[in-house]
DNA sequence: GTCTATACTCTGATAGAC
DNA sequence: GTCTATCAGAGTATAGAC
């Protein structure tokens, strides 16, 4: 009650972003809870006691680190709009923004989506609330594409965000930088199956 | 070394479907690392004592579960297909195939789909061969599909997999069973999308 | 096969010196 | 803000009676 240390520390924000990094890390290879608070001081170079000067419990790290990864993939997505594009051209983008900020720019969008069940209550609603609204950035442009007469006004907008969203974050349980594909080989065969699939014919 | 437990035992082949089932609900609702292994013998009505004379370890649990999940996703894909069906039913009928046994019929592919990371080594080099034969009954059916000139040759039949299985996985994450689509629902629009995009047009 | 009781380990969290 | 040292609790696994 008496505590209510902030999450961002008065002046180091690049310390909050390497400790959340190095531990998006460890939680991506391990998972939340088969990854102990002293394995992530030790991955940043401290110890249990100075990692809990910035983080007063284990959860609440990884509330941080939701947050700032939703963060990065709002922005990410944003800033791949370019107007002078073509409609399906800024879909394309998008796409692969979304691929690269959850595969690899960091961890955090993967622990993201990948570890909401280790919360509880409030913190797991907030969660879900924050990644419904990185949705509705989806549903926007979604609708845009609708209203411009690129994609077919009897498509359901609902189930198409759900499937491609799905098909783009289980990209992030097999793909491998040293594949065969490219990160870009596969948002571009995502984005043109769903394209060929739901563009107005001509 | 000296304790050889089979998973399997002796007679009780339905108890064994039991213990896995109330598990896998338990450890879809919660994730496998925060149930406790008391908590699982309590549902099942048993004391962690009585358990552990099935599982010497909750590793062994999981694994066992997963195996049987596996062969559950298998049969009822296999068991899906009707000969009788045009090329195209039988995609939809596996479709849907998949999705009920990964959403409704148990949660034992959820578990195997999610909480791969749980294990270590050997394990999980064995539970990965496992699932890669699973989906090898997906390229299998793939290729036949384009060898009857339903799916276009030109399409990457590997991504085409892994985009779709991702795309139906990920249902398992948001999927209700009171929610406004039917699981049939969105079965039948991931495979109008798919086969909209790859079909040989006519 | 199931029960009771317990041993042992590990983990998250804390207190307080520096 | 980081360190040392430690606690309390939880969790898996075990031993052995029945």
């Amino acid at each position: 009650m008496a505590k209510n240390k902030k999450t961002t520390t008065s002046v180091a924000t690049a310390d909050r972003e390497f400790v959340l990094a190095t531990a998006a890390k460890l939680f991506r290879k391990s998972g939340y809870e088969r990854t102990t608070v002293k394995q992530v001081a030790e991955a940043c170079s401290m110890l249990p006691g100075s990692l809990h000067y910035r983080y007063n419990s284990k959860e609440a790290l990884l509330i941080d680190m939701m947050q700032l990864g939703l963060m990065r993939a709002s922005e990410a997505l944003l800033s791949s709009f370019d107007p002078t594009d073509t409609p399906a051209e800024q879909l394309r983008h998008g796409v692969n923004a979304h691929l690269r900020v959850l595969v690899s720019d960091s961890d955090m969008v993967y622990a993201l989506l990948f570890e909401w069940r280790s919360l509880k209550g409030d913190a797991r609603r907030e969660i879900v609330r924050l990644r419904d609204r990185y949705e509705q950035l989806w549903a926007g442009m979604l609708t845009l594409l609708v209203e411009r007469k690129v994609i077919r006004p009897d498509v359901d907008l609902v189930l198409l965000r759900l499937m491609g969203l799905g098909a783009l974050n289980w990209v992030a349980t097999w793909f491998h930088s040293d594949g065969r594909y490219s990160l870009e080989d596969v948002g571009d065969f995502v984005w043109r199956i769903i394209m060929d699939a739901v563009i107005v014919k001509k």
